[in-house]
DNA sequence: CGATATATAGACCAAGTGGTCTTTAATTAC
DNA sequence: GTAATTAAAGACCACTTGGTCTATATATCG
């Protein structure tokens, strides 16, 4: 008989709704609208609460808008583990990489842009929260790309001069750059031939 | 003894501000804080006109901002018609059109950002006329640096492969990612050397 | 049951929003 | 001078903003 070491339940009502589940709707709404432009009756809307359970749950928008960029990066970076994981071929893995990319920036999903960029333009240097998670993003962005390419050179498929964190911080810039372009003008096949030329520019 | 064509002035008070100096000053606002968060208050005190009088010279807020963005873009053209100007050398052009980039996403200048990235993120798609200009200018900006790689083609200073639309095409998305990367890490060095990694992949 | 805890609905708040309008002063032409 | 035109100052407007709070219903415990 197993001892039981059931976690003493508090007395009142449970909470009935899922938290992370309304960060993750508030995160769409800011997604699509950005931070200034979303009014609490949007998340309200979106969130299916009242503002005492909003309020009760993140105290106030602004930090709301935080959990939802931190949502935002720990999936892109999630995404990105998976598309560069090193027991990967490291090549596939940037085609993979950028392929999401083109994805992510080409009709509708281009229009709806990118929390990421729309926060950085926003409000970067004017809210020290956003300012280190946009930062450790492009870093932590940049770290992976970065070794893709050197497992990439350490098996002998760059082309000759190509160096791993030049090339790694011109993709970073590449693919941000790519949602900037494809809030208006989000053609798939073009995006995926330029990936396709900026990428034979570095493999053998 | 010559004709007098004099036009015929009104009979009132003359306006006594400069309307273009006024544009220039709320495209100053508008860059630095975005669209939203750009209240009327700050249009004032960067134009120093009165309520009334910034009403009646420019109708609403938004008229104003569609002002202050066509006054930006066209800036913008004018500096690449300079750099680009078919009668330099295309590479140099190409480098004082890159070197540029480096400057404005540098330091403070990057964390001022850029009114047409932050407002292609915080308004195309919701906003026609924003999205007018935005796909204009980037089919402008393509243009301009896909002919001035054309013509360093011609000139054999292309590497092998390297076809100038595409080229370009990574140029604009390279950039307009300098731009949102530069909001947060505005390191020069590491700029320019980005950059001319970016251009030794495509001259000989 | 009663105690506890949470949810919702919505009243309420001060402050701010974009925008209008009136008053008054200034500057020109006639 | 007078008429005409414009500017600035600021009162004023309806509406929205983010945020608080109260009342009430609901759900779980002992």
């Amino acid at each position: 008989m197993r001892h039981q070491t059931a976690v003493q339940l508090p007395r009142g009502r449970p909470r009935s709704f899922d938290t992370e589940a309304a960060v993750e709707r508030a995160m769409g709404v800011f997604w699509s609208r950005g931070y200034h432009a979303t009014a609490l009756p949007d998340l309200l809307r979106a969130t299916k609460l009242s503002r005492g359970s909003l309020y009760a749950a993140f105290g106030d928008k602004h930090s709301l808008f935080l959990r939802a960029l931190d949502r935002y990066v720990a999936d892109a970076l999630t995404r990105m583990d998976i598309e560069l994981d090193p027991r990967r071929e490291p090549v596939d893995g940037l085609r993979a990489y950028l392929a999401g990319y083109v994805d992510r920036t080409s009709g509708a999903n281009g229009r709806r842009g990118c929390l990421l960029v729309a926060t950085a333009m926003e409000l970067a240097g004017r809210d020290a929260e956003v300012d280190r998670r946009i930062g450790s993003f492009f870093k932590a962005m940049e770290a992976r790309v970065a070794d893709a390419f050197s497992r990439a050179k350490a098996a002998g498929k760059l082309a000759d001069g190509v160096e791993p964190l030049s090339a790694a911080r011109i993709l970073v810039c590449f693919v941000e750059g790519l949602r900037v372009v494809g809030k208006t003008a989000p053609t798939r096949i073009t995006s995926q031939a330029t990936v396709d030329a900026l990428l034979d520019r570095f493999i053998r």
